[in-house]
DNA sequence: TAGATTGTTAATCGATTAACAATC
DNA sequence: TAGATTGTTAATCGATTAACAATC
């Protein structure tokens, strides 16, 4: 039997796929039929052939010389995402990134829908959030079953993060959406996708170092 | 002349720096010395060979059945990615996510500080996000002359980000953290970074939809 | 000393890119 | 029709992993 923990293939395509969405909608808008994947790839300074090798994996068929058809290559991608499929969705901690990533309307757009907060800090808790209700930690099982959640978004401070996903796990949600520095412990059905910041700065970061190596290089 | 445009090498590897710096900064608490790249291995679930390759990008040395010692390992890890050397940053759009960002206390361990917010709303102009000042966009090119601005936090809404990523570039800041959805178009010597929180995402659902697939058809 | 761990060289794997026939 | 664009097969490239000698 194949567990949780086995690579997912076409890491980088997936990755793409958002992107090609936020592209193919805008066009989407000029009524026409078709779009190219060169048209695509221009938008996104990406090569048409990888534009066309990633379509391609959502099985989407485009017809030469015209290109995709519009409308069945949205289907197409928001299919092969899931995102088809409304999910209900909480968010674990109403600090700063918790309420904004509550407030983040982009999410409704991918079929993710935050139903709840929750908290331990009892100022907080019977409050809400963008007109999300903040609930109470120890609610946490009772709500998540009643409101059918899917989804936990997770952005309490690093030594809470693993307590947090337990009681995450422990109330039968099975999708993390990790937002702390931590790498968190989960049973083998648990899918866990970690948000890292400091990655993207760090690529930020050496990119920054570089440049500046090169200009004085270049004097 | 090689421009800004060429490709970073070593990208997963660089992504990977900053949890292992966390993972470090933990274990130097102990006050051990040493650290294996096989303990860093076991606490990312990473295979040691991708840490000890990872570590020797920075130039680390390491000593057989020791590890490597914590102190200076931390240091070329830091030295590598730049954050040994303090930078002023500003975040533009004082939105949920500009807000959050700037109350991230974390960057000031990488080295970024957040010494001004930019925004076109009257209303939070003169104010400030946890304790940092809000000015009016039009003075940005003065401001980021005074505090020596060197980093741009982008996280206006999408329609905004071009115009908004011109003015930072007239205003000499080289290098953008995009939060965006958009592909900003900028000269050769600015350096971008795009966070696309939607790509995370993606992989997320992904695998969601494999999982509830596998399970499925394993019943 | 023995064995855990490093660093290097080679092999494998997966993603990107190139080439090109098919076709609307 | 001619040429732009697709989809497939092969080549290249870069990252990961394996093997193993060196060594504290």
């Amino acid at each position: 039997m194949p567990s949780s923990r086995e690579k997912l293939n076409y890491t980088p395509s997936i990755r793409r796929m958002p992107s090609y969405l936020t592209i193919i909608r805008a066009f989407q808008r000029t009524g026409e039929p078709y779009i190219s994947g060169t048209y695509i790839a221009n938008e996104l300074n990406l090569e048409p052939i990888q534009v066309r090798k990633d379509l391609s994996i959502t099985g989407i068929i485009g017809k030469p010389k015209k290109g995709y058809p519009v409308e069945p290559l949205i289907q197409a991608i928001e299919h092969y995402l899931g995102w088809d499929v409304e999910k209900a969705a909480t968010v674990i901690g109403a600090g700063n990134l918790g309420s904004a990533l509550t407030g983040y309307q982009e999410f409704r757009n991918h079929g993710m829908k935050i139903v709840a907060v929750f908290d331990t800090d009892p100022l907080k808790i019977g409050t809400t959030v963008h007109g999300v209700p903040v609930y109470s930690m120890d609610s946490l099982p009772s709500v998540a079953r009643e409101l059918g959640i899917a989804i936990a978004i997770l952005t309490v401070p690093s030594p809470f993060a693993q307590s947090s996903c337990d009681a995450v796990v422990a109330a039968g949600i099975k999708s993390i959406w990790n937002f702390t520095t931590v790498k968190l412990k989960v049973p083998d059905d648990v899918v866990v996708q970690r948000e890292d910041l400091s990655s993207g700065y760090a690529l930020l970061s050496v990119m920054m170092r570089t440049r500046l190596n090169r200009q004085l290089s270049e004097q």
